[in-house]
DNA sequence: ATAAACCTTCGAGTCGACTTTAAGGCAAGT
DNA sequence: ACTTGCCTTAAAGTCGACTCGAAGGTTTAT
């Protein structure tokens, strides 16, 4: 699969794939006899866990760490889990605060005449 | 109550609350007679709401367009509510997403060896 | 066979959101 | 009165994550 049909399978830019390619952020990619990227199964199924984390909020410095110990072969197994575990916990740290955002929001918008007050305000403005 | 009080209290850097005044993603805020910033209740709203909608992943600039049409009076009432209801749908839009990418992190996680199989790729590495 | 539409790398540019620096004013303790 | 610490603004700097431009190779359609 070439990287434009990658990019509109997975509405990701292609200059974004280089990107996380090039830093490290999901492993090299296979290429074809013109030394075109040619995505098979694996490597999209980084791709697709690539913005999985991204989506989450995960940094692209995780990604390149993790990729990083997944190249240094099986022995880091249990590094990997604890990444990904400590992730885990940032992101439900994450999506809790922003449901808890989400909810003040929907009241606000809700309620919206009894809270947002009036710009009479410290401006001399009346 | 001054700056790095509030910074305390709200685990915010001071620089971002000055930050967010001087670009006006929230309103001027009150003064006492050293001209040193003096946060009323009000102001603590703003700080508050502004942090809320920035942990839900909304940009500075609606803030600054929500603030411009709040010190326009009160005929941008409607406008206001338009604007924070796309907000919601958006924030509930990436909510579902990171719950989703939530789920499949927690299912990599619980299902580990299954799932990343050892680098064996494509540089010729055994 | 030539143009249009892909692809490549490398380096530089952009953008959003802070964050720091510089230069100085005010305030509380000794 | 002096020192320590907090406050001020304005401008510049940083950082993460792309995004673009240049220069060139390949493939596909006519």
């Amino acid at each position: 699969m070439k990287i434009n049909e990658v990019s509109k399978k997975y509405q990701i830019a292609s200059d974004t794939l280089r990107y996380w390619e090039r830093v490290g952020a999901i492993p090299a990619v296979s290429r074809d006899s013109a030394d075109y990227r040619d995505y098979d199964e694996e490597d999209l199924n980084w791709v697709s866990f690539a913005m999985s984390m991204r989506d989450a909020g995960v940094s692209v410095e995780y990604l390149i760490d993790y990729i990083s110990l997944f190249r240094q072969g099986s022995h880091t197994v249990q590094a990997r889990k604890d990444l990904l575990n400590d992730q885990l916990e940032m992101v439900g740290e994450r999506l809790f605060k922003m449901q808890k955002s989400y909810n003040k929001l929907k009241y606000k918008a809700e309620h919206y005449e009894k809270i947002d007050k009036d710009y009479k305000g410290k401006m001399g403005v009346h």
